[in-house]
DNA sequence: GTAGATAATGACACTGAGTCTCGTTTGAGC
DNA sequence: GCTCAAACGAGACTCAGTGTCATTATCTAC
């Protein structure tokens, strides 16, 4: 269920800490939140779980949703650093379907059965639903500021709050009909539907109503 | 700064009192938000003011942030009020568009005054740019719904996701630039800008890096 | 009008998330 | 080892949001 402890010696002890109680965190919230339910689990239950304190879970989680959704921020992080390095050319919407593959691909392979999680418990809370809408505003704002600075554009131009728009929008509805089916077919056919998404983007700006509707 | 009370004879008395205790509850919590600020002022303050109970806010209202988006909330209530009613023929998002618009026609007069005041809180307050996404993601939703069933199309469809995100994007980035000109030209310019961002939609597909970027 | 059904209200206790303060511990650097 | 800074634990506190129940006000039928 969960990545390999921070092993990395290369840390110093202090952050190879703080990490392993973070990671503590996230893997206890996962499983108890899929077993109690979101709502009924209090805080006060997690933190006496991972034997750490509420101060220091506050320390390490900005809200109690946070530490259910560690998956889908895991994505937009490694999505936005990608893009941030990048040199662009050519199409923009190219690029950052790019970028969300890469990232993607660049994941901890236990990443899949966490998201899976993820997505189901997400399902069944209306709190971790919200928390999820504004924290993929959050980066679709990221991702319009770093391409207005990369493309000379004013920030608040139309054209690139589409763009990263649609980038969300295409993980969304493919990420939700890959967990639907069990994450069969594992990374490599999410990558798949996330492609086909993108390509029938066009289609949808000439979706036309044929006849009478009934 | 409030439009008219609700002096509709048709509606029988016991509605009549719930919509004016609703009217001053909002119009309170404008103002005392804008005064004090978002999270400065409680909910407390804001019940004793207009000289009810706790209780009843919370009848009238499902969360704190709630009351401070009602001009928000009046677009989108109207938008989905017309989708469902409206005969669709030709292309979608025009469609989509046509309605946006129309819903926005037909606000009551004293609208722009409380949406200019509402944007300008939600600027600064974190909790309601939260809650004004979640709130847009569930308006999404229900377009979605709606369009899936109008269209005889799987609600999965990546299509109409798309178009109904297109579309509150465009007021996104439309309704932002507006107020932060003070709404001059009033609700015929809001149109305007409108118009002129679903335009632009095709251009940002083709969006294309040129040289190297600097 | 009056009576009884019904719905909204107010008062109050309660839960739980999130903040703040402060004294203690622990790893980092010399 | 010793010192400094950072992370931690403990606990008090604020406030949004929920649930209960008695009270009041409106609606409906007569």
């Amino acid at each position: 269920m969960t990545a390999s402890p921070p092993d990395d010696r290369s840390l110093p002890l202090r952050e190879r800490k703080r990490l392993r109680t973070r990671r503590a965190l996230a893997d206890a919230a996962l499983r108890m939140f899929g077993e109690k339910g979101f709502d009924a689990t209090t805080l006060d239950e997690l933190v006496q779980e991972v034997e750490v304190s509420k101060s220091t879970f506050f320390r390490a989680f900005p809200a109690k949703e946070a530490v259910a959704i560690e998956a889908e921020t895991e994505v937009w992080t490694a999505y936005l650093a990608l893009l941030g390095e990048r040199e662009l050319s050519g199409l923009v919407i190219t690029q950052l379907r790019d970028c969300l593959a890469d990232a993607v691909t660049r994941l901890d392979p236990a990443w899949d059965d966490r998201y899976v999680a993820t997505r189901r418990l997400i399902l069944t809370a209306p709190a971790l639903l919200a928390y999820v809408d504004s924290y993929r505003t959050g980066v679709e704002d990221e991702a319009v500021s770093c391409l207005a600075g990369k493309l000379g554009l004013d920030a608040d131009d139309l054209r690139i709050h589409v763009l990263a728009q649609l980038t969300t929008t295409c993980w969304s509805v493919s990420a939700r009909a890959w967990v639907r089916g069990d994450a069969a077919g594992g990374r490599a056919a999410l990558l798949a539907r996330l492609d086909q998404a993108y390509r029938s983007i066009p289609a949808s700006l000439e979706l036309t109503v044929k006849g009478p509707p009934r």
